[in-house]
RNA sequence: GGUCGGUUGGCCGAGUGGCUAGGCAACGGUCUGCAAAACCGUGUACGGCGGUUCGAAUCCGCCAUCGACCUCCA
């Protein structure tokens, strides 16, 4: 009863214990990327975030559809040409289809996924795949009475909307502050009110990405999509939705109205958002500039980069900290992620070597209870890792001989570690490659320091120093253990 | 201007009304031919001012400061 997950739904503003819908199933929505520049730090951490999600909720038995969106149309250009697609405009700067700069960034973006060891969601829908399915959404609006055609567009009419049903109850807006702080956008004297948001939106005649339909040849609104794609595969009601806090208005906001006022009842039960990466204290976006991204990341190409990162040094990062406090970019602390994250990975290699004895001197069935009430606690991935580095610490007692574990405890500390480090964390040991090539190597290295082994036998400093030293200089880090010596590539 | 959230030791980052978070760095020790690794041990923290309380870094108020959203955004 106690030992069950929780998560805080942004809803409530409180952490809720988690019940599925449909009991055994979870139907788990995000908001993936907006396809048009290259992968970058940010889109890493709600990738990350909920494909730890995705990754627990299988663990402790539910089946889990996770529908991850790739937006790729839609979205408006925050420049002076307002009003066209983001898409179609990086699409005629660089003589591109928009098709093709979709698949550019939508081929990046899986690539870079890939390397962080994110599993892909269980279904991908792609706004351009679903016009139909907007526009019947569309429909529905409109025929419910939430909605008005002006112009060949068609709005959404957020204050009679708001006569029915509480509107900005997931943002904590009102309506009355919400009128007073608007701004000029293209199309606001066809809105009844600037509240409003366009559901569909007629094309500019250089708007090339353009679908017909009975109001205009044009578009879906730019939170459209969404709620379209989760009901067709998630159903009218499903569990969790996920995204960004930058998202929670107004995009959330608008699903949330769109989806009541085209089915008439609540969409999603428990709102996820992850908290921005930050760096130098400011939200770090594609939109401000200060981006840096994956592909830079992993080659160290950045005058803010001291050196290239391991996509599992970042993954480990981002896991190091509380997926709704901000987290702030330095170089000091992907190095100190880094150097943690190898220690616990060089354990978990220790630990299969362990020899058990008669009992434990370590408490194994606590260690585990506490990562479990943790990542049950709105998945505290912080104070998980810190329990698993006091697993570090037995792992490492036991191999030296200050500590002892049964035969049973063993076989459960591995398993336990297999599960959390690999299969949930997601993290990979790097640098596991293996071949012929590879063979003869170790080959190699093995037989240098079987020769400082001899030289050291005959107490030849000399030449057991220079051995070791010249390796070291290559880039070798070479140890003495109790019974010869261990060595990787560093 | 409105709404919301931060401010923790050298750095990152948890958490809690009284009981060591953890990682990285630092220092001392054990081990070692010397190292490395590992292990053991050690230290300064909770933005400021008031208040509640036996006791607050943790609750309340005020102030300062930083940020997010209000426009596309992960």
């Amino acid at each position: 009863m106690e030992n069950q997950l929780q998560i805080y739904n942004t809803l409530s503003r409180k952490k809720e214990v988690f019940t599925p819908l449909h009991p055994g199933k979870v139907g788990l929505y995000v908001c993936g990327p907006t396809v048009y520049g290259k992968a970058h730090l940010g889109h890493a951490r709600p990738a990350v975030t909920y494909d730890l999600l995705f990754r627990y909720l299988k663990h402790i038995g539910y089946k889990v559809r996770y529908v991850r969106n790739i937006t790729d149309v839609g979205h408006l250009a925050n420049d002076a040409d307002q009003g066209e697609d983001k898409i179609a405009k990086k699409a005629r700067l660089e003589e591109l289809e928009p098709m093709e700069v979709v698949q550019i960034y939508t081929n990046d973006y899986h690539k870079n996924m890939e390397k962080l060891n994110v599993l892909p969601p269980s279904i991908e829908p792609r706004a351009t795949g679903h016009i139909i399915e907007q526009i019947e959404v569309v429909e529905k609006i409109l025929a419910a009475g939430f909605a008005y055609e002006s112009a060949g567009s068609v709005y959404f009419d957020v204050e009679k909307y708001a006569k029915s049903y509480p509107y900005g109850e997931l943002s904590g807006r009102k309506i009355e502050d919400l009128q007073s702080s608007t701004r000029e956008l293209d199309g606001q004297d066809e809105k009844h009110s600037p509240l409003d948001f366009a559901i569909w939106k007629k094309a500019t005649p250089e708007h090339i990405m353009r679908w017909p339909s009975k109001w205009s040849d044009g578009f879906p609104g730019w939170h459209l999509e969404c709620t379209a794609m989760s009901c067709k595969y998630l159903g009218e009601t499903f569990d969790i939705h996920g995204g960004g806090m930058d998202l929670t208005f107004p995009h959330h906001e608008a699903e949330i109205a769109q989806s009541k006022a085209a089915y008439g009842k609540d969409s999603v039960r428990y709102w996820m958002h992850n908290n921005m990466i930050t760096l130098n204290g400011q939200k770090m976006g594609k939109s401000l500039g200060n981006a840096i991204s994956l592909d830079e990341f992993f080659s160290g190409d950045h005058p803010l980069l001291d050196k290239a990162y391991d996509p599992m040094t970042i993954r480990f990062f981002m896991l190091m900290a509380h997926y709704r406090s901000t987290l702030d970019f330095s170089n000091e602390a992907l190095q100190a992620a880094e150097k943690g994250m190898e220690r616990l990975l060089k354990a978990t290699e220790t630990l299969e070597k362990l020899n058990s004895g008669d009992s434990s001197t370590v408490n194994i069935a606590e260690l585990t209870a506490k990562c479990y009430v943790a990542m049950n606690d709105d998945l505290n991935t912080p104070i998980t890792i810190a329990h698993l580095f006091d697993g570090v610490k037995m792992i490492n007692s036991i191999a030296d001989g200050k500590a002892s574990i049964s035969a049973q405890d063993l076989e459960d500390l591995k398993a336990f570690y297999s599960t959390f480090v690999f299969d949930l964390f997601g993290l990979k040991k790097p640098g596991e490659e293996s071949g012929a090539n590879m063979e003869a190597f170790d080959s190699a290295i093995d037989l240098l320091l079987q020769l400082r082994q001899d030289a050291k036998a005959n107490k030849d400093w000399a030449t057991a120093d220079k051995i070791r030293n010249e390796l070291t200089n290559i880039g070798f880090v070479i140890k003495d253990t109790k019974d010869g010596f261990s060595w990787e590539l560093k």
